[in-house]
DNA sequence: CATCCGATTTCCT
DNA sequence: GGAAATCGGATGG
C-alpha cells in the first residue's frame, strides 16, 4: 500500500486495513480485526496520550511505519502508524488469517489449532516473525514487510465496530472510543476482554 | 467459559 | 521504587 494510504487518521484507515494482505518473509496474513488509537491528549487509549516518550517516537513520525512494542514481559504487538507527522495516530493490527505460508506459520505455532495462529495481536506478530527488530520500519518501501490491498473487496455490511480489547483508563469500558473493526463471521476475529487490572501479588 | 498468573519494559511517583 | 501493561497459555468447572 502506498504511504498516501497510510497517512489519514486512523479511524479512517483502520476499517479500510480489514481484508488487507500483511506478508513478512514467507507468511502472509488477511487482517480481519484491527483497533484504531488517535492521538496525543485525545486519546486516553493511547501509548502517546501523554506524548512523546522513546517508546512512542515512531508513532510521532511519518506514516506507513511499523511500532511495534513489548508487552506483558513476553509479547510484541504492531501497529501501523497513521496520519500527518506528528499526530501520533496508529492501528494496532489484532488479528488475521493466514493466507500464505502456512507450513512456517504452523512450525511457529506448534499446538494451536489453525484459526488461532493469528487470532489476537501477540500471535499475529509471533506467526509472522515480527519482533522488536521491526519497531520502526518502513512498510512502504519495499523492505521485509509489507500490506497489500484486498484480493477481494470486503462486503461493507460484514464491517463491525465496537469497543477496544483491554484498554483501560478513563472511557476505557469502550463506550467512549468504540475504535475496533473487524469482519463479521470470521472464525480469526478474537475473542473480546475488559480491562482487568490484575491485583497485586503483593 | 472463568480464573489465574508468567516475565519484563516503560513510565509515573 | 513500583504499578500497570493494546496478552496468551494452562488449568479447572
Amino acid at each position: 500500500m502506498p504511504r498516501s494510504f497510510f497517512a489519514r487518521p486512523a479511524l479512517v484507515v483502520a476499517p479500510e486495513l480489514l481484508g488487507c494482505l500483511l506478508t513478512h518473509e514467507g507468511v502472509t496474513v488477511r487482517l480481519t480485526e484491527v483497533e484504531a488509537y488517535a492521538g496525543e491528549g485525545a486519546d486516553p487509549g493511547s501509548h502517546a496520550f501523554r506524548g512523546r516518550t522513546p517508546r512512542t517516537e515512531v508513532m510521532f513520525g511519518e506514516a506507513g511505519h511499523l511500532y511495534v512494542y513489548f508487552s506483558y514481559g513476553m509479547h510484541w504487538c504492531a501497529n501501523a502508524v497513521c496520519g500527518d507527522e506528528g499526530v501520533a495516530q496508529a492501528v494496532l493490527l489484532r488479528a488475521g488469517e493466514v493466507v500464505a505460508g502456512n507450513e512456517l506459520a504452523a512450525s511457529r505455532r506448534p499446538g494451536l489449532r489453525e484459526r488461532d495462529w493469528a487470532r489476537g495481536p501477540a500471535r499475529l506478530t509471533r506467526t509472522l516473525g515480527i519482533d522488536r527488530a521491526h519497531d520502526g520500519i518502513d512498510v512502504c518501501a519495499g523492505g521485509s514487510v509489507s500490506f497489500a490491498a484486498p484480493p477481494e473487496s470486503v462486503d461493507p455490511a460484514r464491517v463491525r465496530t465496537g469497543p477496544r480489547v483491554g484498554v483501560s483508563g478513563p472511557g476505557g469500558d469502550g463506550t467512549a472510543y468504540p475504535y475496533r473493526f473487524w469482519i463479521d463471521g470470521e472464525p480469526t476475529v478474537s475473542a473480546y476482554r475488559p480491562a482487568v487490572t490484575r491485583r497485586r501479588t503483593r
